[in-house]
DNA sequence: ACAAGATGCTGACATAAATCATCCAATTAC
DNA sequence: GTAATTGGATGATTTATGTCAGCATCTTGT
């Protein structure tokens, strides 16, 4: 363990408490490879030997998974913040999703060993890891609740409120811009029936659509669509 | 720090280490409470300050959620050798779900002081959690892709196999005991739909309904079952 | 032992959402 | 600049599943 690895280490850690209070370290860059990606580039693949994980330096990035029928699902978005590939790092298999960029991206990429490393050293680094997945797990069984027990139209509320909070900096409100498709995909749905149930939100003001993406008026009003459960 | 907590310590990363390896370790008892729940009882609830975190020594539970209209909804069942509530622990909230005994059940207590000192203590026992949660939370993303885009009786079949392996012990073929009800909630679907689908499924001979549960006959054909996704 | 309440089952009907077929508008390719 | 492709929108129809109603069987409490 030399000196280099332990800057690295504490670095590490830095960039892992700005993903919680997201203060610019650019100190970071000089212990960690930045890697840039364009909209639609493959980050990493389903099915690889996982070689490290990655940390979104600025940017959106889009996580799918193939099922055995080879169809592919949305599973997820990440933002800037977030980490990548840490469970399959865990687990030591290969990667269970593909990550691809969603717009212009820029990552750190942590090789594995020194992430393994410092959640060896760190303890407060590797609490707050178990936090993310935590709070992921929680997360993600509440949407289980909802895909269960909520019709398309609650379903697509939540995903446009979700959406909406990944998308907006500064509480500016701002527009999402996925495909009919991709929407329909991430609730599980066909496109026509988006298409026909975001008619109906913009119909009753609760968002506008333009050619360039949707924009939630009544964030409020959004949230009572979401409630409703069979 | 005295030497009672760090025999309880290494107590407790031997419990985890018997949840992975069930290999009976009478001396945990010496140093945890052992408590004993009926079917039905509650182990804890939703909303409730967690005090520590139980680890199942035989028995099963049921984990349910309440949503914001009141209904309540199984998320997942926990079996020997699992922990429950290290969630809500490590993020420092109240308990997110509802625990509650299915059938006897017993379990140790570890109060949440000397949960967080293991974790900060024992770095392999904290890596097991974080490989807990990630386990938990790719195979909880897997559901979820399962609930967005399978019909009721993928669904169906998804849920009997994986129950059927929560209640097998040394692979002898176990009977499900599940209200129609319940397998109804878990999956998201009517209870009546359930019925038929069961019926459909003793049609094809893929398994048996009796009155004291579901036995599974032909675990292939109910895997091909599952296989369809819209 | 009996009543009362669950639980399981089946049929008839209603409905949300999928599917299929077009069409238009907007990008992208050539 | 025109053609080709993609994304968005709407209507007609079909289908899976939810809902409602009735009944039989089993379990539980007294």
């Amino acid at each position: 363990m030399n000196n280099g690895t332990i800057k690295r280490t504490s670095e590490f850690s830095q960039a892992l408490l700005n993903s919680f209070n997201p203060e610019p370290d650019v100190r970071t860059e000089e212990w960690f490879e930045l890697h840039q990606f364009k909209n639609g580039q493959t980050i990493y693949r389903q099915g690889n030997t996982p070689l490290g994980v990655f940390y979104i330096k600025s940017g959106k990035v889009k996580f799918t998974r193939e099922t055995d029928d080879g169809s592919r699902h949305i599973i997820r978005i990440g933002a800037e913040g977030d980490f990548l590939g840490y469970e399959d790092i865990l687990l030591e298999r290969r990667y269970s999703n593909t990550v691809e960029a969603w717009g212009d991206v820029s990552l750190f990429f942590i090789p594995r060993k020194e992430f393994m490393d410092v959640l060896d050293k760190d303890i407060k680094t590797a609490r707050r890891f178990s936090q993310m997945l935590s709070e992921n797990l929680l997360e993600t069984e509440q949407r289980l609740i909802g895909f269960a027990h909520k019709p398309v139209r609650g379903r697509l509320a939540d995903a446009l409120l979700s959406l909406s909070n990944y998308f907006k900096k500064n509480n500016a409100p701002v527009s999402i811009s996925l495909t009919r498709y991709e929407l329909a995909n991430m609730i599980g749905t066909a496109s026509e029936t988006v298409v026909r149930m975001l008619s109906e939100f913009r119909d009753e003001k609760l968002i506008t659509t333009e050619r360039k993406g949707i924009r939630i008026l009544d964030e409020k009003g959004l949230a009572r669509a979401t409630e409703m459960y069979n």
